[in-house]
Formats: C-alpha cells, sequence, structure tokens
DNA sequence: CGTAGAAACTGACCATTAGTCATTAACTGA
DNA sequence: TCAGTTAATGACTAATGGTCAGTTTCTACG
C-alpha cells in the first residue's frame, strides 16, 4: 500500500527541511550560539516537533556536518575516478580538498567536532557512527589509492598506506584549520602566508612518501 | 606602604586559588558540563565573587589554560637550552612536546580552545592576547632554532623557518588530537599505532627539512 | 459519510545555568 | 570609634535545551 511509502518520504523530506533549517542558523550562528527555538521558527514548526526528528541538538549539528562530509567525499572521489598517475592524483586531491575548504567553509568549520569527545559526547551513538562510517569510507579511498601507488612503483612500499593517509590528513586540516583562523596573524607576525605553507607542506611530505619514479611523474606533470 | 602591596598580593593569591579551583572543574567536566556554580563551590566562594576577578566562564577557561601552555613552553625551552646539535635538538622537542602530551592530557586538550573562534569568542581580548603572546614565545623558541640550523648548515637554507615551525607544530599536534580521541578506532579499523605513525610523520619531515649534514648528525647521535 | 484510533504537531512548561547587583561584611586610616 | 572603602554574598533574571499533556490532522473501516 502506497501511504506507508508517502509518509515514509514525508517523513525523510521533513527530515531534511529541518536540517535545511538548522544549516542556515549553525553556519550563522555556530553551535553554542544557535537556539532550538531559531531553528524551529526557521523552519516553521514547533519546537516540540524538531524532537519528534532529532533526538537533541548534537544531533541536527552533526547531521548538518555530514551533508559536508558527503560533499568532500564526493569531490575527492571524481578525482580518484579520474584515474590519472598516483602521485598526480595525490596533488589533485590536495587540491580538491583546498577547493572544499574554499567553496564550503562552513561546512568545514564543522568537520572538527567530530574529534573532540568534549563536544560531541551529547550526540547520540547512531549519529557519531554515521559519521565515522563515512569519514572512514573516504579514508578508505585514499588508502586503496596510496597501495595502488605501492603496486605501481610510485609510493614506497615501506610505508604503511593507512599511516600515510593519517599523516596526510592530519597535516593538511591542521593547516587549513590555521588558514582558517588565523591567516592574518600569520601574516603580520611571521610574514608567511599559510597557503603556501600548506604547499610546501604537502611538498615535503608527497617528496618523502613517493619512490624516485613517483617523484618523476609529478614533477612531469606539474610542469605542463 | 605595605598595606596596599599585601592588597595586590593577596588578590592575585586569590586569582590563583580560583583558577585551581575552576581546573579541577574544567578537567573533570570540561568548558561545557562545568557550571560557575560549581567552581564557585570548589573555591569556597559565592558565583558572584568569581566574576570580581574574572569577566567570564571563557576567561576562567583561558586562565587554566595558559598554566598547560607554560607548562610546555617552559619544557621545550629547556630541551633547546641543552644546546644540542640542531637536528638533536628538533627531535627532543618532538618527544617533550610527546611528553607533555602524556603528563598534562587535561591541558593539552584545553590547547585547541584557541583555534576555534566559536569557541573562544566570548573571552575578553586582553585573555585572548595573553594566549596569543604566550604562544608566539613558544614558537619565537623553536623559529630561532631553525635559523641556527640554517646558519649552521644543518637545516635547508632555502626554507622559511616559521614556515618549517608551522609545519612541524601542526602535524604534531593534529596527531596527537588523534592519538587522544581516535587512537582504539585507528587501531581497529586500520591496524596501526598512531603513537608510530606520529614518530613516522616527524621522520619524513625531519627528512625533508634538514640537509645532508642534519641529516648525517641526525643519524648519529639517534644511534647512540 | 462518520467515527475511532493513530500519527503528527504544538507551545506552555520545567530545570539548568551564565551573569548581575543591591545588600552586607570586613577592613583601613584617622 | 567611626566614616569610607573594598571585598564578598546570594537571591534574582534572562536565556535556553528539552519535555509532555493536549490538540489537530490524517487514515482506515463500518
Amino acid at each position: 500500500m502506497g501511504i506507508s511509502e508517502r509518509k515514509e518520504r514525508e517523513k525523510s523530506y521533513r527530515r531534511e527541511e529541518i536540517l535545511d533549517a538548522a544549516q542556515k542558523v549553525f553556519f550563522e550562528k555556530g553551535l553554542t550560539a544557535a537556539t532550538m527555538d531559531e531553528i524551529a521558527e526557521t523552519a516553521e514548526l514547533s519546537k516540540g516537533t524538531l524532537y519528534l526528528y532529532y533526538k537533541c541538538k548534537e544531533d541536527l549539528y552533526l547531521g548538518v556536518m555530514m551533508r559536508g562530509m558527503q560533499i568532500l567525499h564526493d569531490r575527492l572521489a571524481d578525482v580518484i575516478a579520474k584515474n590519472r598517475p598516483v602521485p598526480q592524483t595525490l596533488a589533485d586531491l590536495a587540491q580538491a580538498f583546498f577547493d572544499f575548504f574554499n567553496a564550503h567553509r562552513n561546512y568545514f568549520r564543522m568537520l572538527h567536532f567530530l574529534q573532540s569527545p568534549q563536544l560531541h559526547k551529547q550526540a547520540t551513538e547512531e549519529m557519531q557512527t554515521n559519521c565515522r562510517t563515512l569519514n572512514h569510507q573516504t579514508w578508505e579511498l585514499v588508502i586503496d589509492l596510496l597501495r595502488r601507488g605501492i603496486r605501481d612503483g610510485s609510493v614506497r612500499p615501506d610505508l604503511n598506506p593507512a599511516e600515510v593517509l593519517v599523516i596526510l590528513w592530519s597535516s593538511a586540516t591542521a593547516l587549513l584549520l590555521r588558514i582558517d583562523s588565523e591567516d592574518d596573524r600569520w601574516h603580520e607576525r611571521f610574514h608567511i602566508d599559510l597557503v603556501q605553507t600548506l604547499n610546501l607542506s604537502n611538498a615535503l611530505l608527497f617528496g618523502a612518501i613517493f619512490t624516485e619514479q613517483g617523484r618523476r611523474q609529478l614533477a612531469e606533470s606539474s610542469v605542463l
């Protein structure tokens, strides 16, 4: 019978509508300053209704955050799907991450929520698991790429791909975070441009994880 | 006249007592879950009195955080004061940071507060400035060391010391943050030990920023 | 139709808590 | 001893996350 299906559709549509409202408010105010009353008003619903669809404020936040994670995942998957040589693909991934950072700054700022137990402790286990699963999927994409690089001789075979991933990912996100919040200060105080520093960091790490052949491949394609 | 001086002493002593109480509560509960009432009770003062000494909850938090930053600063300064060769000193600094992370986990967890405008926006400008100044001082220590390394030929002269600092600092803190909150998950899911990964990260970056001579120096002293 | 029952929705209400301020207590100096 | 200053108090306010009894809307069936 089609009615229960329609109900399901409406229900998940309503969930998305609520996320739309939450996103608007979280983007403007951040987690703490955003209020459930304002989200309810933006969604043109009563506060009580929000709680029929999401257990708590933090779950709403994670819901919005997952949209951002999905966008990032898709962008990176696109890059990998192009199937260019591994070294060039890694450079493209770094660029895609940077593009995501610029195009979706508000989502980027939410991504660190998962990192701090202090903050996400209140979210439901289920929501946290959903986020982490998506995270892991994205990481697996890159790990697979690194494995390919090891097989084709462009990535050092003595390195564990998962270790390489977490090193690249951590240093990139840490520097982007600084670019987001401290770029001016580093410019004034130390006369450096953190975007340039991010490129340097990637160059240093790429140089360290590629084989001689991998470095040659990257240099050739970068020259063009 | 000695009385006004004694009053000053008592005032700053009281400020420290309040920080002691705040520290205890923040360590146990974190910023959000800690309440001013509990801090007041722990300090055996009324809540109103807290606000005579600190403008807001966030200032108290930053006050406690600065204690941690000072400890870290002192540890790193100690290492640098030993005046070992630059490459070995950098390795020692990495180890000292890791030791700080282990010995003062609660302080470490507070350090990321400054990074997120969402969070520290409410703290007074003055308190934020104090924190950043201390931060800069610590960074200057390392930048000076890197300059020395460039002069003595152990660090690549084509790199900007401030850029090298922020790369090393960011990747180290980012990995420590993951070790703190995600070590188990990385172990289970990807079968890697993030502490080992941190060492790998440092090794890769050191290899990339040292000259041939610097790498030799490090290898020699590490062998011992 | 009409109605019983289910599902969706509401907003007044509660509990918690950051921050305030009029009042009180303690101290100082003459 | 006392006027004036400084320190401390805690009842109070406003804001806000979350709840739930009651209302409305929808569905299925006689």
